[in-house]
DNA sequence: GCCAACGTTGGC
DNA sequence: GCCAACGTTGGC
């Protein structure tokens, strides 16, 4: 999952332990949110929009899909009037603080990894802001980030 | 700050 | 249903 450290940063999670992972606004995004992250499933945490960006530790799935409040609020800037109270559009899941890593796993080591090859993430115009990891990719990426 | 990638919107 | 225009993401 990515975030902006300068909006929701790994050391945010740290110190606040849990968060609701509000404001996607992604279908296919939102699908994997809904449908397929469980309690318990971990999470690389991911800061985009960062220099360097890359993996800087992990997290883990402690609430599974359900409304976005934040899509119901005119006031949010992540309000989204298609929503409803009785048909939300837009879903969430909550995550907890699991690990900051050692050492960050920048998008260039995860490119010139040659077993994290086909890692979505390294893709080109990937922009989606949750999306699968396979779990040997998972793997990998951990013991890199542990120095 | 630039711009490629790509999702969404809306006219037709 | 097509597609041009537009907006956003996010690396560089």
């Amino acid at each position: 999952m990515k975030s902006e450290p300068n909006v929701y940063s790994i050391d945010d999670l740290k110190k606040e332990k849990r968060a609701c992972w509000d404001g996607v606004r992604n279908y296919q995004a939102r699908n994997f949110m809904r449908d397929e992250m469980k309690i318990g499933d971990l999470v690389l945490y991911y800061h985009s929009n960062a220099k360097p960006p890359g993996v800087v530790g992990i997290a883990e799935v402690c609430r599974e899909g359900y409304p976005d409040h934040t899509a119901l609020d005119p006031k949010d800037p992540h309000y989204d009037p298609k929503s409803s109270k009785d048909n939300p559009t837009w879903m969430m899941v909550d995550l907890k603080f699991v690990e900051k890593f050692a050492e960050m796993v920048t998008l260039d080591k995860l490119k010139a990894t040659a077993s994290l090859e086909g890692m979505l993430v390294t893709r080109r115009g990937q922009r989606l802001s949750v999306q699968p990891v396979e779990s040997k990719h998972f793997k990998v990426v951990r013991k890199l980030g542990a120095g």
